[in-house]
DNA sequence: GACAGATTCGAACCATGGTTCGAAAGTCGA
DNA sequence: TCGACTTTCGAACCATGGTTCGAATCTGTC
């Protein structure tokens, strides 16, 4: 039941903004009364954060997963980008994972924060060894990787779900670009 | 008068958001009254419509002025990047023109959305024509573009005025890895 | 059928914040 | 100084929307 009112909330977060996005609107998407909503969660700003925790969650799992495994750092770059994509603009829930994050009072965001920040160093940690070893062209990772991300999480500003391209095809086309970026 | 409260205005948009911000607060930055502000504006979204309607005309501007000269497609390129990043960065009302067009009501929305729209065809125009001359590696001009300005438009998500990097910095780094990975 | 607990909801509450109103204060030429 | 106009603001208004409350309904067990 929580796992559906977060889809649920998800979608209506992506389309119109968790400030614009109102309680009542949440609970028609996920069929059921605005004050049903508080037997299980909180409030509004709890809602934002489970789906921000999920989303940023599998996320860092796709980077832990990565790390594992013997793979140049191309490779590994291309997995996490097409990762990132994916879940940006095929599920739901992780378009409000990265662009929302203002909304939370402190103690949640902070939660928040430190969570995708540790997702921001694992990218950055591909990015700086790939650099080191001479696998990519020699620059400021931070600077880099943030470019790679910004490009990233902006998808959700232009991408329409059922439009001319499918999720795979974005995220092949922005890592051939943003790889090819590095090459040295 | 109506320009200071803009650019006050932006100020506030850009540490807190939009929806965030109150009208008192605008007051406070602006140094007046709350009610002052309805002599000068209609209303809330008309300063936000006002602020960006400045800062993508001034975009705008850059591309036209590039397009007359005599320019390879990278400098045009690298030229457009800098002047987004320092229109972002260094001035205040820049940073909600990308980031908040989904607050304004509809009327207002659809002309800023056109002029947004006309500002990023120019600037795939330029990555359209390096790809049909050779000066940069084919591929989908439109994704390219919004792979550039996503990363362009990010940068206020992150970038303290007052950090270690300059405005020029980021621009710089950024034109490097973003043109470099148009290099065929 | 009856009880306890879980689940649901309509209606009302209430803080926030955009907006309006009427009047006070400033500006300036005559 | 006078009047007309501009500019300013405190206070109140009021719609929006998050939230709470108490009761009704459902679920399962004995």
């Amino acid at each position: 039941m929580r796992g559906a009112i977060l889809r649920a909330a998800a979608g209506v977060f992506r389309e119109r903004g968790f400030a614009e996005t109102g309680m009542r609107e949440i609970a028609a998407a996920a069929d059921l009364s605005a004050a049903n909503l508080y037997y299980y969660f909180k409030n509004k700003a709890d809602i934002l954060y489970f789906c921000q925790d999920h989303s940023v969650g599998r996320m860092l799992e796709t980077t832990t997963a990565l790390a594992r495994r013997r793979l140049t750092p191309a490779v590994r770059l291309r997995r996490v980008i097409a990762a990132h994509l994916v879940c940006m603009l095929d599920e739901l829930d992780g378009a409000a994972a990265h662009t929302e994050i203002d909304a939370l009072p402190p103690p949640l965001r902070k939660r928040i924060v430190a969570k995708r920040d540790r997702y921001e160093r694992a990218v950055r940690r591909i990015v700086a060894d790939g650099m080191r070893s001479g696998a990519f062209r020699k620059g400021d990772p931070t600077l880099t990787t943030r470019a790679i991300l910004g490009a990233l999480n902006w998808t959700t500003r232009w991408y329409r779900p059922g439009g001319r391209l499918a999720p795979r095809a974005v995220a092949d086309a922005f890592a051939d670009y943003l790889v090819r970026g590095l090459h040295p």
